[in-house]
DNA sequence: AAGATATATCGACTTTTCTCGATATGCCAA
DNA sequence: TTGGCATATCGAGAAAAGTCGATATATCTT
């Protein structure tokens, strides 16, 4: 876990609130109730909720995923994302101790 | 605490090296054993440690405040600066629960 | 095989951060 | 009150991040 990157992926609005978004993945995206949850959101719901450009936010997503904060499966065309709740308990781990 | 903000400060790799000697003042500094560690570290005895120029470091100290990760005290010509752990308390809190 | 859809990558431009040297400010000592 | 330190602030140039539109890639459907 590279500290430095991992608090830059934190260091924007738009990520904080994916990753918020992503805790309660039924009550955030409710459109996607239809495909299930089983792997997470895909990025085209992602995409709508922020209003940002799709590249914009695939580019997040793969940053968020690229230091280990989420997890992503792909699926046919879609590719979902998840939350990956080991890398925030280490993280909140990380500030008790070596931060 | 304005999350973006924190992460911003622990997004750089000195910042967090200074964060990480001011856990063990003693340790870290024991140039500075002669006047005591009872308000922290001054700037240029952490100046010297990162050998970066006296105008980055004290602009680095200043955003570790502004961000209230580290609390400063100014005794004469000196800034001393120490950690407020109440604060790393929280962030990990934080991270445990709302982000 | 062709078209449609979802996502990823690229190139460009703007904004922010990093870092420095120079200068200002505040405080102390003679 | 002048000079000398310690720290803070300013201005600037270089590097990185934010963000977009355009395009590429992968997959599905027909």
């Amino acid at each position: 876990m590279d500290q430095v990157e991992v608090f830059k992926a934190l260091s924007n609005k738009t990520r904080l609130q994916i990753l918020n978004w992503l805790k309660q993945p039924e009550a955030s995206f409710p459109e996607q109730a239809v495909y299930g949850y089983a792997h997470g959101i895909c990025v085209g719901q992602i995409q709508q909720k922020t209003g940002l450009t799709q590249s914009t936010v695939s580019e997040y997503l793969s940053t968020l995923q690229r230091v280990g904060l989420v997890k992503a499966t792909r699926v046919g065309q879609w590719t979902y994302y998840q939350r990956n709740e080991e890398a925030f308990a280490e993280l909140s781990q990380l500030i008790q101790s070596e931060i």
